[in-house]
RNA sequence: GCCCCCGUAGCUCAGCAGGAUAGAGCAACGGAUUCCUAAUCCGUAGGUCAGGCGUUCGAGUCGCCUCGGGGGCACCA
């Protein structure tokens, strides 16, 4: 809708020049806004401001001028008003307005989608979290926040694709298999004491019964070399098998799933190593290579094979990010939890160094989620293997409102997770209170159907019976909504679509309170539903790129 | 010590690439239901935008400093 308006602005200063009133030379960017009080109408622009200096005039003059060509528009434009220093403000007509509701209808289930992303072949990295324990609430923050940006990047024309990276190698995987090893020799009596720096975290035993269930006791007196690849390997599936079942049940689907391990058998760690080395960004020191991380901004070098001739989980991280532009990814997004703030800087040191502009590769850092139950704060300790497991919340609030609190708070602030209130049926939930604009929109086209009051096919409707002001009120919000997934996209924040849809729902439900939309007026009511079908394709839209459910009835 | 995030109403948080008189939800208080779902609506009250300095026509927003909260500074992942 901006953009429209921002394309009579710049045809106005078209005009402006061609007459000879305004030099231009300089072209400013237009920047159309929305004025919090509706009395500076239903949009402004500080051009005329931004062109003072330039074309050394006055700004109110500038205005002026501007205002004048503005109003000889094509029956859009209301009004042209000059306020405050240089301020333009536009006021549109109804007519304005109701074309463009008329699209939301034609548009359908897809709008809301928008062209900014051009088709950019774009890869969403997140959760991947390590095989080596169930999701906790933590992941499942991280796991909302990509799943809900991959949709909404995909609203906004960007090309994309999902993954999750599997940490299928290294150390912690042996310590897995032992882990399980131990479970397994306890479970069979064997009274062994359960080492301190391995994962004691009961899902262990599970993973143990089960080998017992299966297997019986025929690892019993093997020696544990012989018998850790099978554990190994039972443990990270079996875990891994759990992984993605939570994330299912959360409704978070990858288009991918990346094994760590892959990048060894094909060597591509390998020729990642040479290639560097080629160039002369690594080195020996102490027995160990270190990659040359500080020549690129980053604190210091950093080790990418250890003395004991293991590489680091940076140095496949190498291969695999060099994979993805291979792929012919031109941007890539990861996100990390805030712990891994200090990763940053290596992993764009090394991409600038194999000669990537270092701003293809963005991460997104969410913060941590504090768990309040009963006014408490739920502490979260995985050393010892006691925490919320995201299952575990989803079962208890389900996936509807986990989600939305999730998704509810910019992911650069901490998020306080109250599982009472996201239990609660009640307006305190803003989960239920969308939810129920929802249905309650569903319930009036019942009751219009009952009365036999129905849209015609193809949505032919007359909206000139929509005069109230509280329905142009809504109307402005509904057309506002592919701004806000434009946005959202262009700032990778999620916490736009809830909040947003939260506004949209408020306007509707004092639309609600005092206009009916089902009455006697046949040509009134048929204009009033129509403008319900446009509301309920925005809300069900929003709550869409969300994941969540949209009720026809609660 | 260095780096990242946060600090806005009693609580939880928004604040749109610097714009007009700083907003919402919850909590508090007072109202609204012959009629499409009261899981709703309307109203009242509530603020030194942590503090200071600076940048400019203009700063909650940008820069620097101080204070407070969280996180990170491995040949761990």
């Amino acid at each position: 809708m901006k953009t429209t308006i921002k394309r009579l602005i710049e045809e106005a200063l078209e005009k402006a020049k061609i007459k000879g009133e305004l030099t231009l030379a300089t072209v400013p960017d237009v920047v159309v806004e929305s004025p919090k009080d509706e009395k500076h109408g239903d949009f402004s622009t500080t051009v005329a401001m931004a062109l003072a200096r330039a074309e050394r005039k006055n700004p109110r003059q500038i205005a002026e001028t501007l205002c004048r060509y503005l109003e000889n528009g094509d029956g859009l434009i209301g009004s042209a008003e000059v306020a405050g220093p240089g301020y333009i403000n536009l006021k549109m007509t109804h007519r304005f307005f109701l074309d463009r509701l008329k699209s939301v209808a034609k548009e359908g289930e897809t709008y809301g989608c928008v062209d900014s992303g051009r088709g950019l072949k774009v890869i969403l990295e997140f959760v991947s979290a390590n095989p080596t324990g169930p999701l906790h609430v933590g992941h499942g923050r991280g796991a909302a926040v990509g799943d809900v940006l991959g949709r909404i990047l995909k609203k906004a024309g960007y090309d994309v694709s999902t993954e999750y990276y599997i940490n299928d190698v290294g150390n912690q995987m042996n310590g897995l298999g032992r882990s399980t090893w131990i479970r397994y020799l306890q479970l069979m009596g064997k009274e062994i004491e359960f080492p301190k720096d391995l994962y004691r975290g009961d899902y262990i035993n599970d993973v143990a019964r089960e080998i017992i269930s299966m297997e019986g006791d025929r690892f019993l007196g093997k020696a544990e070399e012989e018998v850790l690849p099978f554990f190994r390997r039972f443990a990270t599936d079996n875990i891994l098998a759990g992984i993605r079942k939570d994330l299912d049940d959360f409704g978070v689907k990858f288009d991918q799933w990346f094994s760590e391990q892959s990048l060894y058998d094909d060597q591509s760690v390998d020729r990642a190593m040479e290639w560097l080395k080629e160039k002369d960004f690594i080195y020996e020191k102490d027995g160990a290579v270190w990659l040359k991380s500080s020549a690129f901004q980053d604190d210091q070098d950093r080790v990418i094979v250890k003395a004991t001739g293991e590489r680091t989980y940076f140095c496949s991280d190498i291969a695999y990010h060099q994979n993805k532009i291979n792929r012919g990814f031109k941007k890539l997004i990861n996100l990390w939890g805030a712990d891994h703030h200090g990763y940053v800087p290596r992993m764009k040191a090394v991409l600038e160094a194999m000669g990537y502009d270092r701003d293809l590769f963005k991460v997104l850092l969410v913060q941590f989620v504090t768990l309040v139950r009963e006014g408490e704060k739920v502490s979260m300790s995985t050393r010892s293997g006691e925490f919320e497991t995201l299952a575990d919340v989803v079962k208890e609030v389900g996936v509807d409102a986990t989600r939305y609190f999730f998704l509810m708070r910019s992911s650069d602030s901490h998020l306080d997770f109250d599982l009472e209130i996201a239990k609660k049926e009640t307006p305190e939930n803003p989960v239920f209170y969308i939810q129920y604009a929802h249905a309650r929109i569903c319930s009036i086209f019942r009751t219009a159907e009952e009365k036999g009051m129905t849209l015609p096919k193809g949505g032919d409707v007359d909206l000139e019976p929509l005069q109230e002001e509280e329905a142009f009120v809504l109307i402005k919000k509904i057309l506002a909504f592919p701004a806000v997934v434009d946005r959202s996209a262009a700032m990778l924040e999620v916490h736009r679509i809830p909040h947003y849809l939260h506004d949209l729902v408020a306007v509707f439900h004092a639309y609600y309170a005092k206009h009916r939309v089902v009455t006697e007026d046949r040509p009134l009511t048929q204009a009033r539903l129509f403008l319900m079908m446009c509301l309920r394709q925005a809300v069900a839209n929003g709550l869409d790129i969300m994941g969540i459910s949209a009720p026809g009835k609660m």
